[in-house]
DNA sequence: TGGCTGATTGTTACAATATACCATAAGTGG
DNA sequence: CCACTTATGGTATATTGTAACAATCAGCCA
């Protein structure tokens, strides 16, 4: 698996943040907002940020590459000693806050790239090559659905939607 | 997790047949006519539709609802011996045929309803206390998203489109 | 402070899902 | 028939995730 960034379309970006994040950027920045914001969403709700779950969230931000359970376990396990349940209670409590999103297709876990919309499930672009992943801005239920699944009776509580293929970069280097 | 199914409001039918199917419908006319169009697809494209991948759609097809793969070993381990990667081959022929969905929310298996249009990924309703699924017509690729997919450069090769919530039976008995 | 209470984490064990790898068999074209 | 490709068998193991119960921690109030 390849790894490297694209930039987005200028008019496809939201708040100067490109959709693939280029190499370059400053991701302290991104790091440190993403924990700002997590402990403002904490604070708000009632909820406690603790150690387990703060660390949990620092080592998912160490990119804005999707990561395993069992990858970030062992991470974490450097410091402290980890076992699965303690994890997946940290992983459940995060995205049920919508600070990171889990991605189905391929068992992980990523930052949420848009936290300031109320909460959501996110929208994705999945490079099966080199695995990096595009957060799409945007709801992910569209009126068409909302109108079928309305008409059915079904009342829609979150979505997954992935798209998996490849990546500009991928693609040019190997079409 | 209650059983039951629901009808659709009737524009939003395809070719007669509910979205989430009637549960007095002719079922085996379902089943014949997935494993016919199975039969036409592998010998339109030069592959072997084998006793073992026909089995397995078979069984798939007993019902419209998801499977889990090792249920479908279990059954399929009544008739014939079976070990996990013979059975997890013949699942991923058929769903590269186009001829069964793999639904990642649920990690379950289903008999794709809509097998007539071309070889595509499904969006699907998955009730979360019933476990009925309704697969919705049409592209889960809407233009925008191909748009937004385009314009980074993005090659999209498959997608994932599940809503997870509630049916009107299960909101009903118990909302 | 000290104890109560609910939330959080620790720990063990195990369930559930999926694949690597190599051997064997079955169909296919010469 | 042979050689070749495709498909299946079978063992073992990797990977992902949870049940159940014990221990601990944070906040609160007498």
């Amino acid at each position: 698996m390849r790894d490297h960034t694209t930039t987005a379309d200028p008019d496809q970006q939201q708040a100067g943040i490109p959709l693939f994040p280029s190499p370059d950027h400053a991701h302290h920045r991104c790091r440190n907002a993403a924990l700002q914001h997590a402990a403002r969403v904490c604070k708000s709700h009632g909820l406690r940020l603790t150690r387990l779950r703060r660390q949990t969230l620092e080592m998912i931000w160490k990119s804005h590459r999707p990561v395993k359970a069992y990858a970030l376990l062992a991470q974490l396990s450097v410091q402290r000693k980890l076992a699965p349940p303690s994890l997946y209670r940290a992983l459940h409590f995060l995205e049920q806050q919508g600070l990171i999103h889990r991605l189905r297709s391929t068992r992980s876990f990523i930052g949420c790239s848009h936290p300031a919309t109320t909460p959501h499930s996110g929208q994705f672009l999945i490079c099966i090559r080199c695995d990096t992943v595009a957060e799409l801005p945007g709801l992910p239920i569209t009126p068409g659905t909302q109108r079928t699944a309305t008409s059915l009776g079904f009342a829609i509580d979150r979505a997954t939607v992935e798209f998996l293929g490849q990546c500009q970069t991928c693609r040019t280097l190997a079409p």
